[in-house]
DNA sequence: TAGTAATTATGATTAATATCATATTAACAA
DNA sequence: TTGTTAATATGATATTAATCATAATTACTA
């Protein structure tokens, strides 16, 4: 890990309006000197479960996964996080250490905020309390409706589920490179590293993908929805 | 539902420390003004998955469960909540409507406030704002920690979480009335009815739980605990 | 660039769980 | 109280997924 020397301040940032738009000039210099920009490389560890929480983190850049690790050492993802998501603030405002940890799947540039700063502006700022409120919400509404979709399904579906993730939702089209070995989709999908391997096998095998390498073409959209909802 | 006669306010409220003991004299007024309490009866719907959201939902008295239904009719259970829990905080800063349905697994006192009141608060109080932020925080992580939980156990270990969770976080002593259905059950640790059954007629046999009706003792339960870890 | 480790791949077998079937008991309403 | 429905219960069978085994390929590193 090694700290930005990007001259980007919030106010410039393309993702400002995602919150820190309701702050004023002087709560923009509050901001830019309490931050710090970090970027780490594909697999780096960027925080593990029990450090301490000392900042609010945002994704600026890249791509994350947010994980734990159980009693017998497996791990369970429990999300995919893109630029513009609110890494930390599950746990900031409960928690004094994380109850998870987060590692980089390709290089990622994450701003760091220091925790008193952004409390103070919560509780100084209605507007941007709200807004706080809201963007926390948002993400944990998120990860609690995936674990529902995942519940519901058998392996099929699930696998099916992840691929439409990633097409739709992390990369907006039918063609993308794996992010994620078959052992992490399966850690994601609560399954075996065989049967997500297998799965995808028969899909290819079906024609509704094509696997070169770690890029992965979706051939037949509509049959893929149909198997997410379905198997 | 019946609106509750209670002359009860928010000042007195038992669980004014859990959120609004950050408020002034005024602001209780303002609280107290736009609250209405209501009551449910075991099995009542009180919120549906797609009503809008006008009120903040807070816990009074009773036990209810948070449930979204898949697209086969098959219900998911998310959470059970007691008294002082924030049933409607995940949703309520993010969403219009609601993303999931709460019903009243016992008789059931419900505070509603006003949301408007309630974000006005947000807004203009700071230490309330954090208070929020701190126990929305802590009702999502609690969901989430749950399905980590349940996830990368099998049936044996599920059931025993349960049990575990209704003797310690519910009921707090070894011997209860099970609130839930052997297919509610199943519905909180994505498992058949039958399976659930079966895996409690085993315990029974092994020494671990009694069964009478609806009341079941933990009988040993430092095996149990074991059960919730390996199994 | 050779060697090592991790990843992808596939088959065979075992274990876990779902499904189907059928009683029994408990709860509830007419 | 009786009829009806829901809940509990248990066995047999089918399905699904995990485990074990082994190999090929890719990625990484010395």
């Amino acid at each position: 890990m090694k700290t930005s020397n990007d001259i980007i301040n919030c106010r410039s940032c393309i993702y400002r309006n995602l919150l820190y738009d309701k702050l004023n000039d002087k709560e923009y210099g509050q901001v830019n000197s309490a931050r710090t920009e970090y970027i780490y490389q594909r697999g780096e560890l960027i925080k593990q479960e029990g450090d301490k929480i000392k900042s609010f983190l945002y994704l600026r850049v890249g791509l994350v996964k947010l994980f734990k690790t159980d009693h017998f050492g497996k791990d369970h993802i429990l999300s995919i996080n893109k630029p513009g998501d609110f890494i930390s603030l599950l746990s900031i405002f409960s928690n004094s250490t994380y109850k998870y940890s987060i590692s980089a799947l390709e290089e990622t540039h994450v701003c760091e905020v220091a925790l008193p700063v952004l409390k103070n502006l919560v509780a100084s700022n209605g507007a941007f309390a709200l807004k706080v409120l809201n963007r926390m919400s948002h993400i944990s509404d998120t990860i609690i409706e995936n674990s529902f979709r995942i519940n519901q399904k058998q392996v099929k579906g699930r696998i099916a589920h992840i691929l439409l993730f990633l097409a739709d939702k992390i990369y907006h089209g039918h063609t993308f490179r794996m992010p994620i070995t078959r052992r992490e989709v399966g850690e994601l999908i609560s399954m075996t590293t065989e049967n997500t391997i297998r799965t995808l096998s028969e899909f290819k095998k079906d024609g509704i993908i094509s696997m070169d390498g770690k890029t992965i073409s979706i051939l037949d959209y509509g049959r893929l929805v149909k198997v997410s909802k379905s198997g």
